[in-house]
DNA sequence: CTCGATATGTAGTAAATCTATCTATCGCGA
DNA sequence: TCGCGATAGATAGATTTACTACATATCGAG
């Protein structure tokens, strides 16, 4: 998956990977890119201050942790997120279901 | 659907509604709008911009037309629009499989 | 005759992802 | 032992793309 298809998206997917348990952002990355069979596949420098946002805006929390000298920030949902996570799994039915029917035809040309 | 969740697929949308017949920029909103049932509203700000974008990437051809003093600009897609059309509609199945696995379950909680 | 729909267009703004770069630790292989 | 890749987090600046607001012009309805 290239460039910006996300967006808009992403902040959907990393509140649903956060929706399962709580762990760090490198692992989020690791979790995407797993569960998308490789096709999501997004660098610290988009997911960290994505990261920031979602903690600014109350949907997730974080707490720092060190193991061996390598300090992680563990994050996790909040009932905010939560319930934004829920809107925005609606909102995704909505747009899968109206271009669906746009995009998903093989369109072989004009139906004359 | 607001915002921009249709970042970077709005393109594919207006290549696969000039996909079926030759159609003038107001009637591309209406098509869509229309067949997604009024989901997809964008505005005459988003989609010309976008046709001369495509018309300069040669993806879509336009001829000027007058009816009645009102002139129209219709917009067909080429042999080049039709081939982008066809990696728009697979990289969109790809998208949606992998979001879907990760956006679709009502995430009743963490699975603990 | 004015208003809304039709029809096309430009300018400037906003937001989110991208690339590039930086710091720092750890384990592994040469 | 030395360096490199993976792990872990972060910032800065560029780019893309949709958005709002505005401008023009014609036509039909009230």
């Amino acid at each position: 998956m290239q460039a910006d298809l996300l967006k808009g998206h992403l902040e959907g997917l990393v509140l649903a990977v956060l929706a399962e348990r709580p762990i760090h952002g490198y692992a989020i990355m690791e979790s995407l890119k797993a569960r998308s069979h490789g096709a999501i596949g997004i660098e610290g420098g988009t997911l960290y201050p994505l990261l920031h946002r979602l903690e600014e805006a109350g949907l997730v929390r974080s707490s720092w942790s060190t193991q061996g000298g390598r300090r992680r920030r563990t994050y996790s949902l909040t009932a905010r997120g939560g319930r934004a996570l829920a809107e925005k799994q609606g909102a995704w039915r909505e747009f899968v279901s109206a271009l669906g029917s746009i995009m998903a035809e093989p369109s072989t040309g004009p139906a004359k």
